[in-house]
Order: structure tokens, then C-alpha cells, then sequence
RNA sequence: AGCGGGAUAGGUUAGCAUGGUUAGACCGACGGGCUCAUAACCCGUAGAUCGAUGGUUCAAAUCCAUCUCCCGCUACCA
């Protein structure tokens, strides 16, 4: 399977906020891991992507940080891009070290003016075919003074005209769930700027005939159902089932790729984006090539060869991407491939043949990685960033982690106490400690002699044929895209290390190589040497930045990334050694520090709830808060009177070595061993001025751990709102445990 | 709301298209061993009514029906 062209098409990051570990997970990761692979293997690998950055999206977040569009581009293609990197994603360089015929990387954006041109040209290619249709469909208009502008139905709400929800959407009410034409939805407002006057226009776009594509796309899917996981089936036979209609690929846009047309009825609409990002694939094989290598030689990627050989197509991407391609962009496609062949809407498009461009092979795609329990979500805040992550953890310690706990076949869960659990328990316990061990031991042998002194392989026949089947399953498993179960097999070879080491004891010699047992012992110690080696190669797609530490330290020399993926079976290897002495390949992670910066991370995403709200998409969390604050709500005396307050002086305070705004107060509440409770209130009150005061306290309230400690009970304290925080005192002595009514 | 996917030991999960040994793995817990190694390693034990209920079958985690919860798409946040 050497040699062979593989094109690694990874889905475009909207260039509207920075990367977060659900990318990472989803859609970054994994192409990644198949790239290093595949090169690995000694195929051509090929892997385009992008910042996808047009769309009505970016000009909001343009408009409220008071910038062009293009600055926010600018900024998080170059944020993401970044970050991409150094996680070890392998953009760069863009010519692959064996030379440009072995492929390489490009990371452009849909702002390129080469891409724009590809883009018309293919638009003006796929019109003159007669795939396009013109329809007039109604869109939301914001009235301005000097000309107003379209706006999506998701920035449109009014009242429902069927159940009178004031919240409606612009096409759909989530209060009863009908839908409606945009004319229908009563007194129509823009939630970006709701004094403006909303019309509803007549507006003239483009459709791509999808239609003419039902039944080749049937047939295109029911040759891949050996290869597509399930979700990738369902989800494309759920689109055929419904029946392809015409999709729209014109906008009213003022953030985008112009029509190449001419005449004033087309003066401000764009291409629509996902017609346009998704040709990305394409435009940035080409631009590659003209960059980077020979002009034509993207071809050798994308295009069936003239005796018929195929390349290999992988999309990586999220479940929610999986229609677009595997319909809509293999639609595109093949309207090309029927364009180019001078055809038009009167024949039916077929199946690529020789010449033609390639339709995917694969779309490995992933279900979501979940973070405690909830979505990921930019405009909840609700995340963690790959940057501010980047900025604190070695990238392999989060490419570990994703790995073996990658949402393959569901949806998974990132938590930190997990993750740190498995970085040191795993990644560092079983994989780092092999290593290490190893490389210390050898190190301690007699002055004059070297690990390589006391090779026999012979002696090793069990081991040696242990970890080729290891190498086998692992290959099989990257080969069907089953990161888990390959990582998990390199795993285990560590852990067959570590058993190897355990039962040699290899200690008991180092010092005393002349012992009865110690050519057998020492034997297994140096073949932990090609252990390691192999582990150095077959983690190297998983964890590249340690396996190159790893490769360092073993003497080797050169990039580990290049080495031959079967050579980490190789015997015949010279055993080698370097002289520096043998550091620990990663760091040991402490939770608390880490729950401490995370806390951090929380309060600041809870105070800033409010103010993101209104442009959350779904709607009935807004609704639910909003009822809450309408009117007051009347609680009858005896719910009064089950809470129970009473008196209590505060006997010391200290500071919650867990938490950052709590105190741990213990309180003489008149019984023998008094109570603790856990306060926030350092930002208000130094220990000092506590201790001493008479307080007012809830007794039964339900005893709550807070950041470990158990907390009975609660301190009265006044809030104006606005930072002032006082707590409720005692006019003059009473005795402690009195009840307060 | 409609459609699609998911739910398996305390945690993370494999197995399910083609029903058939004791439902496999990693982490954690417990017991023992080792002491070279980053509180690391090795051996062993316990722990699962396979989301709920009903059905098909000689046999169901696996097939069918209904329900619950989670996720996605429909509907410009991966």
C-alpha cells in the first residue's frame, strides 16, 4: 500500500472565534493522526483545509467589536492556525520533507483571491451546464437610513402567528413548532438592532439542481456501505430518503464571494457559504500545487489517473457536517466532472471514470466531545479554548487524552479530573515509566559496557513476536480509523515492557554482571532498547513531540516522523545509545491546580451569561430565565418558618485550601462542637474582622460539600449587587443558638 | 415538532450490520508482590438486573415494538 496518493480533506473552522477541544476532538485531531500515519506508511499525503471566512456571522462579530470583517478574520485564522500548529498538527512546512511528489499541507482561507477566482470559475462552469435553477424566495429586510440589508431568518423574531410567542424565529415558532413563510410572522423585529423596520422582500437567487443528482448519489452511496460508519449511512440515506430538492447557493450577503455576473440585479449577493467553503477542498489542491510544487501535479490527488488509479479520499469532520459531504459536496463534484465533459441538465451525470474528479472514499467522522456533561458552545462560553490549553499543557498530554477517549462511535466526555487521571495513570504510569526505566537502567550498567553489550535476541523470541502482532492490529486499526484501539495497542506494548522489566529484574545485575541470571536478565533489558523504539514509532502519529524526545534519547538520529512505519518491527536495527542522561518524557499533572484555574474559568462564564443571550439559537432557555423575574412570587408563613435561623459567634476563619474565594469559618452555635461552614466572602471581610462577630446563620440547610469541604449551613449577608457585601450582626449579647424569627 | 444516532461495572468504553462459550479492555477500589522507575511497575480479587417495559426465538447486549434521558440534523454555532 506504499506509494499511494492519499488527499486528508479536513473541515474548514469558521474564522469566527478561536478553536475549542470540541474541534480539537471532533474534526483536527483525528486527520492529523491518519496524515502522520499514512506518511509513515510511505503514501503521498495531501492535507487541505482552511479558515472558512465569509458569512453574515462574522460581519455581526465584526459590527459589535466596531471592526471590519476582515479583521476578525485576520485574527482568528491566525489565532487557529497557531494553535493548529502547535498542537503538532502537520501545516507546516507545506512541501513534505521527501520532496513536494510526497505532498505536504496547505491551511488557507476562503478570503484568498485565488480561491475566490477558482470558486467563479467553478460557478460560472456549473451555471453554463444548466445546473442552476432561478427561484424568488421572500427574505427579511432591515430598513437603514442609505440602504438597508438582508437578514437570515435567525437574526429575525416576532410574534408567532399561530400561538402568539413573542419569541418566534423568523421561520419557525419553538414555542409550538410550526413553521411559516417569512411574510407571516407578525411584527417582525432584528435582534441586533430591534428599532429598526423590518420588511419582507422579494429577493432572486440561484438553486443547485440536487435533483439531478438522486440517483447517482444512490449508487455512489451504496458502493461506499462497506467502508461508512453507521452514523455516515444513516444520516445519508435519511437525506436520499426525503428526496434531493434544488438548495439555494446565492445570499443576500454582503460578506462573501461576489457572483461573477453582471447587472444590477445581482449587485450585493454572494455565493452562499457552504457552496463556496466546501469547494475549498479543491481550490486548495490547486493553489498548493501552483505554490508549492508543479502546477498540474494536484491532479495526481483529485483526479482518477488515465489507467484508472484512484487516490484516496478522507474527509474529517463532525456528525453535523456529514450531509454536506456526502450529498452536497460530491454533487458539486460530479456536476464538475459533467460540466467539464461538456454536458448539460438534459443527460444524466454519471459515476467518475477516468479524468475525472474523485468522490470521497471515507468520511470518518465524529460524534461530539461533550465538556462535563454539556455541549461545547462559543456563544455560551462554555468551553476551553485550544490556545489558553496549549498555553499550560504539553500538546501530547491533550492528543493522548483525546485519543483514547475519542468520540468515535458516540458522543464523549471531556472532564479534568479524568484527564488528569489518565495522564498520569496511563500516558505517564505505564508509557512514560517504561521508558524511563529503561533508559535509567542502561545508563546505570558497568563503565565500559553498553546496553547493546548484552543483546540476545534469542532469548527474546516471545517478546519479539508479541509486538508484531501488536504492529499488525495497531496498522489494521489506523487502517479503518479506529484511533482508540490502535492507541490502546501501543499501549499494551508498553505495558508488555513494563511485565518484561518486572519479571527480568534487571536491577538485581546492573551492578553485577558476572551473576548467575544476569545474560538472560540483562538480555531483556536491552531488548526494552527496541521496545521503546517501537513505541517511539508507532505513538509517533499519536504523541509526535514525545516520540521525537523519545527518538532522541535512544540515540537515534534524525525525525522520528520519518522513519518507516514497519521499521519499529525491524530487528535487524543497531541497537544504539545516547550519553546524556535520561529525563522523564512528561511532567505529572495536580488536579487541585488545575480545578483552581478552571474555577476561574467558570465564574467568568457564568457572570458573563446574560449579556450573550440574545444571540443563542435556541430559545426556551431564554424563556425560562425570563419567567422567573415576573412578579413576585408569595410563600405562605409556614415555609417561612421551615427555615431555621439562629445565632452563632464566629470562633475562627480560614482560608478553603481548595477554593479561591472561600473561607472555612467554624462557629460556636452554642452546641459542644460547633459547625463549620464555607463562606465566599475574601473579597468582602479579612479573617480578622470575622472572628468575634455575632452572625445570623440558616441551621438546616441540607449539609453541601463545597470544593471538599463539608459545608453546614449558611451565613446571612446583605448584597446591593453592585460589589458591597455585608453580613447580618447581633444588636448586642445574646446566647448562641438562639432561633431568629 | 419531525427524522437520525446514542445509553453496557464507580468512571471511560469494546462487542451489536451476520442473535449462540464464563459480556472484553483501560482507569479507580480492595488484597498481595517488587523496590530499577515520576506516589511509578507486576500478580490477583471484587464490581455489569447490558437505559425501562413488553415481544420474537431453543437462545437476545445484539432482532422488533413502546417509553425515558442525551446528542445531532431539519433550521448559517464542529
Amino acid at each position: 500500500m506504499s506509494g499511494e496518493h492519499v488527499l486528508v480533506c479536513v473541515a474548514w473552522p469558521y474564522a469566527n472565534g478561536p478553536l475549542h477541544l470540541g474541534h480539537v476532538a471532533g474534526c483536527y485531531l483525528p486527520p492529523d493522526i491518519q496524515t502522520r500515519f499514512e506518511k509513515a506508511k510511505g503514501n503521498k499525503v495531501l492535507m487541505v483545509s482552511g479558515s472558512d471566512e465569509h458569512g453574515t456571522p462574522i460581519t455581526v462579530t465584526a459590527e459589535t467589536m466596531g471592526i471590519q470583517p476582515q479583521e476578525v478574520v485576520d485574527k482568528y485564522h491566525k489565532i487557529n492556525l497557531q494553535a493548529l500548529n502547535d498542537l503538532g498538527c502537520s501545516w507546516e512546512p507545506n512541501i513534505d520533507p521527501r520532496g513536494s511528489e510526497f505532498g505536504g499541507a496547505l491551511f488557507n482561507r476562503t478570503t484568498d483571491p485565488d480561491h475566490k477566482e477558482i470558486v467563479a470559475k467553478n460557478f460560472t462552469k456549473l451555471m453554463e451546464a444548466g445546473l442552476f435553477e432561478k427561484k424568488v424566495m421572500q427574505q427579511y429586510y432591515e430598513v437603514r437610513k442609505g440602504g438597508g440589508r438582508f437578514l437570515p431568518d435567525r437574526y429575525i423574531e416576532g410574534e408567532c402567528p399561530t400561538c402568539g410567542n413573542q419569541e418566534a424565529r423568523g421561520d419557525q415558532c419553538d414555542a409550538c413548532g410550526v413553521t411559516y413563510e417569512a411574510f407571516e410572522l407578525i411584527k417582525p423585529r432584528s435582534k441586533m438592532n430591534p428599532e429598526a423596520e423590518i420588511q419582507v422582500k422579494d429577493t432572486e437567487h440561484f438553486f443547485y439542481r440536487l435533483d439531478l443528482f438522486q440517483n447517482i448519489l444512490e449508487k455512489h452511496a451504496q458502493e461506499r456501505q462497506s467502508v461508512w460508519k453507521s452514523n455516515v449511512k444513516s444520516m445519508t440515506k435519511q437525506w436520499l430518503d426525503m428526496g434531493l430538492r434544488p438548495r439555494a447557493v446565492t445570499r443576500d450577503l454582503s460578506w462573501g464571494i461576489p457572483l461573477p455576473l453582471d447587472g444590477p440585479d445581482w449587485d450585493g449577493k454572494c455565493i452562499y457559504v457552504w457552496f463556496e467553503a466546501v469547494q475549498g477542498y479543491y481550490t486548495c489542491a490547486k493553489l498548493w500545487a501552483e505554490r508549492y510544487a508543479d502546477t498540474d501535479s494536484w491532479e495526481k490527488w483529485w483526479k482518477v489517473s488515465s489507467e484508472g488509479k484512484k487516490p484516496r479520499h478522507l474527509y474529517f469532520l463532525g456528525k453535523d457536517n456529514i450531509p454536506f459531504h456526502t450529498i452536497i459536496w460530491p454533487a458539486i463534484i460530479l456536476g464538475l466532472n459533467h460540466a467539464n465533459r461538456g454536458l448539460d441538465s438534459s443527460t444524466e451525470p454519471c459515476l467518475p471514470t477516468n479524468g475525472d474528479l474523485h468522490l470521497e472514499d471515507n468520511v470518518p467522522a465524529m460524534e461530539y466531545l461533550m465538556l462535563a456533561g454539556g455541549q461545547f458552545s462559543k456563544s455560551r462560553k462554555h468551553a476551553i479554548w485550544l490556545p489558553s490549553f496549549l498555553e499550560q499543557f504539553d500538546p501530547d498530554t491533550l492528543r493522548y487524552y483525546l485519543s483514547i477517549n475519542m468520540p468515535e462511535n458516540h458522543d464523549t466526555d471531556f472532564n479534568w479530573s479524568d484527564f488528569v487521571e489518565r495522564i498520569n495513570s496511563e500516558l505517564i504510569a505505564a508509557y512514560g515509566n517504561f521508558v524511563h526505566r529503561v533508559l535509567t537502567l542502561g545508563n546505570r550498567l558497568p563503565e565500559g559496557t553498553g546496553i547493546h553489550d548484552f543483546e540476545d535476541l534469542s532469548l527474546c523470541s516471545a517478546e519479539m513476536s508479541k509486538l508484531e502482532l501488536l504492529h499488525q492490529e495497531i496498522t489494521a486499526s489506523l487502517d479503518k480509523h479506529r484511533y482508540k484501539e490502535a492507541l490502546r495497542f501501543s499501549m499494551n506494548a508498553a505495558q508488555l515492557g513494563n511485565q518484561m522489566i518486572q519479571n527480568a529484574t534487571p536491577w538485581l545485575f546492573i551492578n553485577d554482571i558476572e551473576k548467575e541470571g544476569a545474560k538472560e536478565s540483562l538480555a531483556k533489558l536491552s531488548f526494552g532498547w527496541r521496545l521503546c523504539r517501537f513505541l517511539s514509532i508507532t505513538m509517533q502519529p499519536f504523541l509526535p513531540f514525545s516520540s521525537q524526545r523519545l527518538w532522541n534519547m535512544l540515540g537515534e538520529q534524525g525525525d522520528c516522523s520519518l522513519q518507516d512505519w514497519s521499521s519499529a518491527i525491524d530487528w535487524s536495527i543497531d541497537t544504539k545509545w545516547s550519553d546524556q542522561t535520561p529525563s522523564p518524557l512528561f511532567t505529572r499533572l495536580d488536579l487541585s491546580e488545575i480545578i483552581q484555574r478552571e474555577e476561574n474559568l467558570v465564574d467568568i462564564s457564568q457572570d458573563s451569561q446574560e449579556g450573550v443571550e440574545h444571540t443563542v439559537k435556541g430559545s426556551k432557555k431564554i424563556k425560562d430565565g425570563k419567567k422567573m423575574t415576573e412578579g413576585i412570587k408569595y410563600i405562605d408563613f409556614e415555609s417561612f418558618m421551615d427555615v431555621e435561623l439562629q445565632v452563632g459567634k464566629i470562633s475562627a476563619v480560614k482560608d478553603h485550601e481548595n477554593a479561591d474565594k472561600l473561607y472555612v469559618v467554624s462557629i460556636d452555635d452554642g452546641s459542644d462542637k460547633g459547625r463549620t461552614i464555607c463562606a465566599g466572602l475574601k473579597e468582602y471581610y479579612t479573617p480578622e474582622m470575622m472572628v468575634g462577630m455575632s452572625i445570623v446563620f440558616v441551621a438546616n440547610l441540607k449539609p453541601r460539600k463545597l470544593r471538599g469541604v463539608m459545608s453546614e449551613g449558611m451565613m446571612l449577608a446583605a448584597d446591593d449587587g453592585r460589589g458591597g457585601v455585608k453580613l447580618i450582626t447581633v444588636d448586642g449579647e445574646i446566647e448562641t443558638g438562639s432561633r431568629v424569627r
